[in-house]
RNA sequence: GCUGAUGUAGCUCAGUGGUAGAGCACUCCCUUGGUAAGGGAGAGGUCAUGGGUUCAAGCCCCAUCAUCAGCUCCA
């Protein structure tokens, strides 16, 4: 190695500097004010390969964290770490999303370093950036209390406020392992163990008189963690298995800056705001009762008429796409769901059998065996396939106590399912089509992103999945080459497939960037052979329908709950409850002439609230405009004498007065095109 | 299921062992108004449920149920 070394700066210029040069040195070279303000550095090796970065890959492993190994790609340093090869160098701030991770970890030291200061007798599991702030794992025998809390981030203040540098220190790992044992450290020991080899140098952070095994990067100093917060602890799994010892994990924020932090407590506000469990109250959607028992949906009427408007939507959109609606019975005989597979392998998910007469029934927990007694009862001919059949089906599965929650995960729901049977020919087309349907679910419930992930067989799995070898290679070709046929991008899941086939989920992102599953296409080689499904072939013999799963909605409660959080409760006229609020300005005079427009917008096919009750305009103006109702009509004097309404526009006020057919005409027209403006 | 927290009027929440509270909503009365809260009066609670401690429990203890934040698991 050459004493000298080239940096590339951002702008293409080149400079060379001594090897052991630091970023911070290269910062303080071109300006003090810029090195002041520069939080770590982002190096890629140049040695003529094109370099890409992949920190959101490292961070996300687990083992990157401890290892240091990087390769080639672009990674993140310590502004004190020498630089010993040719490196483009950029110099991040505090601006930077990767200074932040980069903050935030520095930050569960600090925490870190408070919680060893007051409580010695913690031990540290591992303390990672996350994407809303930081976390520690760490094990003591006494819970931490919110008072606790309290003091551990006053003692972070002092922490910060000494000014400690983190020092990176390289030992051999025998020693930090020797260390770590004597300490008691049971975790740290596993992760050096997990994460580095016998003979290799460990890296250490040292800030004060806090050390731990840790790879790094820190930000220069503990100053440089200036706004944060302890938000809350919560239980955790070792290794994130629920068989060992569960560790208390307390979470926190950090920010370069105490404005950004009110931001973003601002911002988690305003998530809540729009909470469909908030909501869902506040609008009068549904409810959840303690007497009826947990994760069991009340609709009430306002949810209620949602619900219908999308179930129409549905039932109709299936029947046009030629699928058949069925219904089947919310209770059948045990032995069905022997045959199925159920009572094996879902078990533990389904309600208990209950007896009458002779015999033993199940709650449907799934509605696939329903559709297939269907197909069973008259043999099929090839002429006759593919058969769909569509159902809105309650079904019912036991979730474990901890983890309902509102809408989105519960013990009752309605699944919009269907199943199709065809031919091994007919698949391909079947899953276009089903891709199609639930492009347009998206489209015209109003998102416009979503991402599509594709679940294959483990390889290395091999026994725990039905279907032969051929089965898979050609269901996952099937479904890999429909995706790249409609030029879709996609992730795939190697081993996430389910045990009885591969399949497609469709997730989608709501306005606020948030992830749901929803969506799902899946292969079934089980059922068809359990059941011993046929179909009469052209050549006479029998054969063995190609079965699909898919549902779109996923659950239909479930699907409510993300609607309600993407609008924040404010539908688009089509599906609003109360589509117009009507307000006399005085009941004595224009109670009639309100009647009269309530009647005509009725007529007109449109949801509408008269509200006579005796209060001021302004306080029902306000009541409609608390409930999002999209068009509050003013009537008036001057509205009664030209048949005409003034117009109160949902979040954009008041647009003086249209006649009454002008309105009837704009509000329907919305609601056909189901607009999602007004 | 696990860890921690919470459960008081329809809603949002006060109430640290001694007669159960507020605001909003509701009912009635007054007010009849021009684009987000007019005024007054009244009614409303088995303090989640079941045990226990105490002369006395919304408050302290135990159990159960439910909710919340997570973990684990999932549509």
């Amino acid at each position: 190695m050459s004493n000298e070394i080239k940096i590339q700066l951002p702008d293409g210029s080149v400079r060379e500097v001594p090897a052991g040069t630091t970023a911070l040195d290269v910062a303080n070279s071109i300006s003090p004010r810029l090195a002041a303000a520069v939080v770590v550095a982002r190096v890629t090796p140049l040695r003529g390969v094109a370099a890409t970065a992949n920190e959101a890959a490292l961070e996300a492993s687990e083992e990157a964290m401890y290892s240091g190994h990087a390769g080639d790609a672009a990674r993140v340093v310590d502004l004190r770490a020498p630089l010993t090869e040719d490196v483009a160098l950029e110099l991040l701030k505090e601006s930077d999303p990767a200074a932040l991770r980069v903050v935030r970890h520095s930050a569960a030291h600090v925490m870190a370093t408070a919680i060893l200061e007051l409580f010695p007798e913690t031990k540290l599991g591992h303390g990672p950036a996350t994407d809303n702030g930081f976390f520690y794992d760490v094990y003591r025998e006494v819970p931490f209390t919110e008072m606790d809390l309290a003091a551990i981030e006053a003692r972070m203040a002092e922490v910060v406020a000494r000014d400690e540098a983190f020092v990176r220190v390289e030992e051999p790992r025998e020693k930090g392992l020797e260390e770590y044992k004597a300490q008691g450290e049971f975790m740290k020991v596993h992760f050096i163990e997990r994460f580095t080899k016998p003979g290799e140098e460990i890296s250490l952070y040292r800030n004060g008189g806090f050390t731990d095994f840790c790879r790094g990067p820190h930000v220069p100093s503990t100053a440089r963690v200036k706004a944060f917060k302890v938000m809350s602890i919560a239980g955790a799994y070792w290794l994130g298995n629920e068989n060992n010892q569960q560790l208390q994990r307390i979470y926190g924020t950090a920010f370069f800056s105490a404005k950004e932090m009110e931001a973003h407590f601002k911002h988690l506000e305003e998530i809540k705001a729009r909470d469909h469990r908030v909501l869902g109250k506040q609008l009068e959607l549904f409810s959840i009762q303690e007497v009826a028992g947990a994760g069991l949906i009340f609709w009430h009427p306002k949810g209620g008429l949602i619900r219908k408007t999308m179930e129409d939507w549905m039932r109709d959109e299936c029947v046009r796409r030629g699928y058949q609606l069925v219904y089947t019975p919310h209770i059948m005989r045990r032995e069905l769901w022997k045959i199925s597979g159920h009572e094996g392998f879902y078990a533990e998910n389904m309600y208990p059998p209950m007896e009458l007469d002779d015999a033993e029934y199940r709650l449907k927990p799934m509605n696939c065996p329903g559709h297939i007694l269907i197909y069973k009862n008259s043999p099929k001919s090839y002429r006759d396939l593919p058969q769909r059949y569509a159902e809105l089906g309650n079904v019912y599965r036991y979730e474990r106590s901890g983890t309902m929650h509102g809408l989105l995960r519960v013990r009752g729901f309605t699944q919009d399912d269907a199943h199709i049977f065809c031919t091994p020919e007919q698949v391909v087309s079947e899953i276009e089509a089903c891709l199609d349907f639930a492009e347009a679910v998206l489209k015209t419930f109003g998102f416009k992103e979503y991402r599509v992930e594709l679940s294959t067989r483990d390889p290395k799995k091999g026994t725990d999945f039905v279907g032969t070898e051929e089965d898979w290679a050609n269901a996952e070709g099937a479904l890999t080459g429909v995706l790249q046929g409609r030029g879709l991008s996609f992730q795939n899941f190697p081993g996430e497939a389910a045990f009885y086939g591969p399949k497609i989920d469709v997730k989608l992102v709501d306005v606020l960037g948030r992830l749901w599953q929803l969506s799902t296409v899946q292969f079934d080689f089980n059922l068809p052979k359990r059941f011993e499904l046929e179909y009469i072939g052209e050549d006479g013999a029998a054969h063995q329908p190609v079965m699909v799963h898919r549902a779109l909605f996923g659950s239909v409660e479930r699907f409510f709950g993300v609607l309600i959080e993407h609008y924040a409760g404010s539908f688009p006229m089509w599906l609003a409850p109360v589509q117009v609020g009507l307000v006399p300005i005085s009941n004595e005079k224009h109670l009639a002439y309100a009647e009269s427009v309530k009647q005509r917008l009725e007529a007109a096919g449109l949801r509408v609230e008269l509200d006579a009750s005796n209060g001021k305009m302004q306080s029902k103006i306000r009541d409609f405009g608390l409930q999002k109702v999209p068009f509050i009509l003013i009537l008036g004097d001057k509205e009664a004498a030209t048949d005409s309404v003034s117009v109160r526009v949902r979040a954009k006020g008041d647009e003086g007065s249209v006649t009454l057919e002008a309105f009837v005409e704009r509000a329907k027209r919305l609601v056909a095109e189901h607009a999602m403006e007004l």
